[in-house]
DNA sequence: CCTAAGGTATATGGTTACCATATAGTCAAG
DNA sequence: CTTGACTATATGGTAACCATATACCTTAGG
């Protein structure tokens, strides 16, 4: 565009028109010194020339990535080829960081809208026995009698980890139980947490959930009342001749996200048998 | 998660390290009615049970899509499973969105980097005699004899436009001129604005740059001074017995983006020859 | 030349989701 | 019963503006 231009000069209200803003946002600009008029006469009125919707645009394009109007100033007064290089380039590594994060959000929602979708449909009553491959699993540290306390501390580390490393996928936080537990009927002495992960990592908190036969029943409503659910579960057991295996894990497919309050809670229980 | 132990509560500070946030944060929660405490003393001491982290991480979990608090604070008053299969379709084609403009963005930046890169090196005083590929331009309306005030709004408009359907790469704006005004020298008077597009798009208001032969020549500076690179470029043409085919095309490598001041302006000019 | 419409200026308060600080009251351990 | 660590409220600040109120100015038409 050319620059030989000067004659004429523009209005507060006519240059925030062309650059597509409100006049507010020019007055503020003029404000905190970032892009001040070329001409201010006597009685304070604003006078833009052709070439500051050049310097607007720049700072549109900088605006574009959450770049503070602080820095923007900065850079206005600063810029040069090598400083451009330097800051884009830096700009670059957060933006793809950005997508990444937003990508996970994005498999979050989509787990959460499947596991929801399915669970509406669900026929809470119905014991079923399924063939079911093998998933891995990212575990807690061990819970097994640990206090309401460090329960609780636990359960906050597992969790910050997950998003930290972001494990979380959108898969419910589950909960291991040993066989004896459930024989004895320690329905609320967990062994560990977990959430399913996609890709299998090295490290070695990942236990592999292994492939086989598992009796899937589901719970309704407050954990207090699970002992029924595992009644069930033993007798069905019985009438079809199967026995426990290691664990049984417990998912909640409906939880506080979806629904308030536990009495509303559907928990999905996997008992490994054979 | 067990929801029967109901002993423990736990004072703001206790709760906001479970959190992983400032107390603050559990007060302003409070004062907006979002998270209320479950017990507050004759004194104002709060006191969080157990069962609130939970509703907590949900929270925390909306709070990922940038949802307002005002809307996590409806949504958990209202929710049900259906609610939140809506919710979260909504904001599955928000996130899309996002992604896709950050994308863009992102590209921008890329663009402006290697252009800027390419600009640092160039040596001003050569002009080269070039084999081009056809490009694909996106033309704004005529702006031949157009006025300063039509000039402008024609601008703006085609930036505008630009924006709005993602055309914009980070490639610069350029201007066309005709093989008639670069003879008469009114080399201010453009034909058309246009900018590089990527694939090919059916409107009419694109158009291709021919393959073929071009001059390409720098230009320093104040758009004031171009008639002499010009002459550069016509004495060349001479000097090669080339002669000027329909347009020149002008782009800033290095324009307000990159350098304060019209005088630090690097102008790539490339004129069809045969 | 004067008026009226419409533009301009400043000043103030509001927005979101908190953080920081100051002051005063409270709790729990030694 | 003191001391230190905690709690509460109140206030002001952040970013990038938007909205509104009031007062002043400009310009086109009669």
């Amino acid at each position: 565009m050319p620059d030989g231009n000067v004659g004429k000069y523009f209005t507060t209200g006519e240059f925030a028109k062309l650059c597509n803003v409100k006049k507010q946002t020019l007055i503020h600009y003029d404000e905190i010194g970032l892009l001040t008029p070329d001409i201010k006469n006597e009685k304070g009125y604003r006078y833009y020339s052709y070439q500051q919707f050049e310097v607007f645009s720049v700072i549109t394009l900088l605006k574009e990535f959450n770049m503070p109007l602080k820095e923007v100033k900065w850079f206005l007064t600063n810029r040069s080829p090598m400083e451009l290089i330097e800051l884009f380039k830096e700009k670059t590594i957060e933006l793809e960081k950005k997508i990444r994060n937003l990508h996970r959000v994005q498999k979050i929602i989509e787990t959460k809208i499947s596991l929801t979708e399915k669970a509406i449909c669900i026929d809470d009553s119905q014991i079923t026995l399924e063939l079911q491959e093998e998933e891995q699993l990212f575990l807690s540290e061990s819970i097994l009698n640990s206090s309401d306390a460090e329960f609780l501390k636990s359960t906050s580390d597992f969790i910050n980890f997950c998003n930290e490393n972001e494990f979380y996928t959108g898969f419910p936080i589950g909960t291991m139980i040993t066989k004896e537990n459930i024989i004895k009927g320690n329905h609320d002495d967990y062994s560990f947490l977990y959430t399913k992960v996609m890709e299998k990592h090295p490290a070695s908190a990942f236990y592999s959930k292994p492939k086989g036969l598992y009796v899937v029943a589901y719970h309704k409503g407050s954990y207090k009342n699970i002992s029924e659910t595992y009644e069930r579960i033993l007798q069905f057991m019985e009438s079809e001749n199967l026995n426990l295996k290691s664990f049984a894990y417990e998912e909640y497919i409906l939880d506080e996200v979806a629904v308030k309050g536990y009495e509303n809670y559907l928990t999905q229980i996997m008992v490994e048998v054979e």
